[in-house]
DNA sequence: TATGAATGAGACTTCATTCAT
DNA sequence: TATGAATGAAGTCTCATTCAT
């Protein structure tokens, strides 16, 4: 769990305040992945807290607040568990090798932070601001994309990968990680790094370059 | 959910009566399209149809009913669309160029049907019924699955696929079209049948027979 | 089943009105015997009849109006019923020994017309006008208290009976049967006429003269 | 029926809170009784309360619960009035004398709560759970019946009273005073002691010993 | 900071009623 | 006569929000 800088009127962050607003927030993921985010009221969000309503406006002048902070928190949950392993993969160096870390990090966060992570699939098929599209928050997938994007460019260049579109292979990868949070969400028995061995199989696959038929 | 008594039943009669069901199911899809699952209320549909919220009532018992007609009809649109075109395809005597026939006739669907598609993913995405599972409509998404599966599973006894599993082909497959009806939502202006062509390279060199024959 | 005056607009009672109209007033009582008064709604009553809702309303200017003929009606059976018997015990010669075939007439009706009879409790408890008062349909039961009143003061002034307050007898007797009915719509297999005997035991021995210790 | 979480649970809590939920009881009676049950809305509730509806529905998650929390209180005023009064009757002694203070601590209970019980009324008549049966509540009343077959059997036994059926004499008991109350309601100026006595002589007659000695 | 209390908008539903055909 | 269609009021409930303490 990250805490959350915006800190209620006056701006000052006591640590109280931090614990009692990370403390919500892990209220708020468990009542959306329990409940519902439609059933997942401030009074419900509360009484997981075992606290009043009037906690939760106190820390949050509305509703939104609440669950924007609960996006701003799995995504800094996400980035933590994913950056030191993805750039262990050193895509720079190897970005031809890219695809395999890549998949298998995004699996790993599945395992370890499946609970939050389902708030947010559910937060995001929900959570519509007057506009009546998703929060801005999302944007953090369309820049993952736009990553890997690069990367696998990156590894065209180099020649250790074929000729194919980087930006649709990226955001087929994303596409199937997605689906995959949901198969597991619904099956947590499944067999994540199998099915995870299939993807990598899959995407290399569909990335080598054309093949050399030496003679 | 109770049935009303002198309202139609399941199979509407007069002609009005259809007129008006079918009115109130596009309107339920724009307003689902438009403001989002959770603000399309009863209120808000009639209002669009220019007519009561009685009206909705005396037309479907419950709002369950107005949501599992518009599942109904979607699917129905659906089905009536692709079923010509990938039976055309000729799946059983050649699965193994059935993957291209696949993706096209999904992208002209989504060409097709959009605003109706789009609905029927919000509705996916938040009707429940009391068990807090997705409503039995949604079984077809599952079947579509099998289906290709099993195509692609013969593809591979004759011959003419390569060495995969066929489940996650196909299940990535679908999990990629779904994403393309996002992205189409969000960018209308986008080269859905480029796009398209680009899925059909991936999953085809994703799934052809290993050609380094080094001799 | 009586058949009321009362004819829709233009006064006109041709056979075929008069015919609809009992039947709506039979599926009124059917309706608020099997559903309840509160769900024996104007569409309940017509789709027991089979009929559309409209032709509630065009017999009956108001549901109001369907209720007060429903109570004229189970009024009159219950009339057409026990006149007769209670004639026949005549009270005027011998008013002495009217408890008994009193009593036994309301059980025979209880048998004859329960159903009837449970619609009219569950108007009585649950219809009032705006007053917030019973319809004054109701004061038959007022007048039957009445009537057995007198017949007690006559005995009590041939001799034949002690002494007693005669409107006190009346009402005890008339809320005991009341009660009856109550009891035996819970429990339709219980014994009415065992009942009814002890009834009539009770009643004799509170309205008997002063015991004659003869010397 | 569902509970509500910040809100009250079944015991109020604070001071502030037990005084609203009283007067929403208080306010509820009045209602019954005023425009009967059906009318009794949980917005003429908090009319009469001078709150908004949401006040009700902050002390009492359903309707439901108001209206048994309006049972409960009446039930209890009984009792407390009533137990003191018909215990000092002594019936385990003296079970052949208990028919006047049975009768008498009634028609003092009346005095006392007409309004309350009344309500009561209201409630017994119209309020079923989803099986269509009376709340469970009011098996209060069966209870009632049965304690005094009780006292009655004892006094036969003891030769104090007479022969008759004792189930059927407290039965009646229970539906002459039942029917009483209705009667004051409607007439408030009644002389209800005057009609209790004109009771306790119908029933002790009806349950005295057979006298007719004759020597 | 936290709580209890209250508010009011809005959702779904039921139902008596009206009316053109 | 009868029907289908529509209306609108009223009812119950949920919930985000406000506010005094």
């Amino acid at each position: 769990m990250r805490t959350n800088s915006t800190a209620p009127a006056g701006a000052a962050s006591t640590f109280t305040q931090i614990k009692r607003r990370d403390q919500l927030v892990a209220c708020a993921i468990d009542a959306i992945v329990e409940v519902g985010f439609a059933r997942a009221s401030v009074a419900e969000v509360a009484r997981r807290a075992g606290v009043s309503k009037g906690v939760v406006t106190y820390h949050f002048a509305a509703k939104d607040e609440l669950i924007r902070a609960v996006i701003a928190d799995v995504l800094a949950s996400m980035s933590e568990y994913l950056e030191p392993r993805l750039l262990a993969a050193d895509p720079v160096q190897h970005p031809e090798r890219f695809i395999a870390p890549y998949i298998t990090g995004w699996i790993g966060c599945y395992r370890a932070l499946s609970h939050q992570l389902l708030a947010l699939v559910g937060i995001y098929n929900n959570f519509r601001d007057e506009s009546g599209l998703p929060s801005p928050e999302f944007d953090a997938r369309a820049r993952d994309i736009e990553i890997v994007t690069h990367v696998l460019e990156h590894g065209q260049a180099d020649g250790g990968l074929g000729s194919f579109d980087p930006r649709v292979i990226a955001t087929v990868m994303k596409a199937a990680l997605d689906d995959l949070l949901t198969q597991y969400a619904a099956n947590p028995d499944m067999d994540l790094e199998a099915y995870g061995a299939h993807l990598v199989a899959l995407f290399e696959r569909a990335t080598q370059p054309a093949t050399d038929i030496k003679e």
